[in-house]
DNA sequence: GTCGAATCGTTACAAGACAGAACGATTCTC
DNA sequence: GAGAATCGTTCTGTCTTGTAACGATTCGAC
């Protein structure tokens, strides 16, 4: 753990603040979900193949932004204990098509009890109509930043 | 690069937007400052000594959150520039008190220039007014979630 | 058709960061 | 004055991560 920034004139600035309490999310999250005996990546990867069954490892790659040789461990780690399943693609016998299987899906629905729990403890500072308001604008930058809908850049121990 | 999940049921809750920002906020902040040579831990470390001059390694160990080892490459860094010194206290000269030089006061200028540009960079997507409610939010829930002001938990690649 | 280039997944490798324990030097306590 | 405690440092082992090669398979050109 270290430390960083901090802003301009009069206390911390939004962008500190937004790293600040990211980084303070994401270890929460990790800490809940490590109780599955999941790590983030892991769970990151599994919601990616649920979101768009048969993808190749590649295209998942790409996507999350991750080496292929790194997917390569990730995948041997779920594929071990049967949530997701590698199959190979009969037209085209070089790429693993990923699947996830029941028990897989039977996880993600635990995984989803998890967030909105982690959720609810990160806004608990807040009434309803503020967590609306917090959302719309955390959403509008996410929007203008570019950041791609679902995907995590950058979470530490794997 | 990795991610991680998503959370409830209608596109991703707050807790996951505020990691996903706060990550991609960290990250363009270590890029700024990577122009002036420094990394976010080196750039944090910089401003707590100047926060508080004369501390002695272990205090800012504890307050960083970061195991005295780590510290002592750190400071070596920062020495090595000539933007701190280890001055020792003829009281106790066990204990080094860390102080900011005239090149680290300067370079401290730059950094908070770099972090202003920062903010305004991050919130491009907002106005004046719904910044201020954004940064009314995250204040508080920072303070909810005790966390120390100033201080980044975590960060990659030093 | 066939030969070469390109693609996919995998493995192997090396580099770097990190935490924790052990070590001298110095100071505090009794 | 002797032993425990504190501070900074060094050392060591572990772990993670990105890059580069490697077979297997498929696509494109001719």
């Amino acid at each position: 753990m270290d430390d960083a920034p901090q802003p301009p004139g009069p206390g911390p600035g939004s962008a500190f603040l937004l790293a600040q309490i990211g980084a303070h999310a994401a270890m929460r999250f990790a800490e809940r979900i490590g109780e599955l005996d999941l790590t983030p990546p892991q769970t990151g990867l599994l919601r990616a193949v649920a979101a768009a069954p048969g993808r190749s490892q590649q295209a998942l790659a790409t996507v999350l932004g991750t080496p292929p040789s790194r997917l390569v461990a990730l995948v041997d780690q779920l594929d071990e204990r049967g949530l997701v399943q590698r199959r190979r693609n009969p037209a085209d016998r070089r790429l693993h098509a990923l699947h996830v299987t029941e028990a897989g899906e039977k996880l993600l629905q635990r995984i989803a009890e998890v967030g909105r729990a982690h959720d609810d403890a990160m806004c608990a500072a807040l009434d309803d109509a503020e967590r609306a308001t917090l959302r719309a604008l955390l959403g509008r930058i996410a929007d203008e930043q570019g950041l791609t809908p679902g995907v995590h850049p950058g979470y530490r121990h794997a």
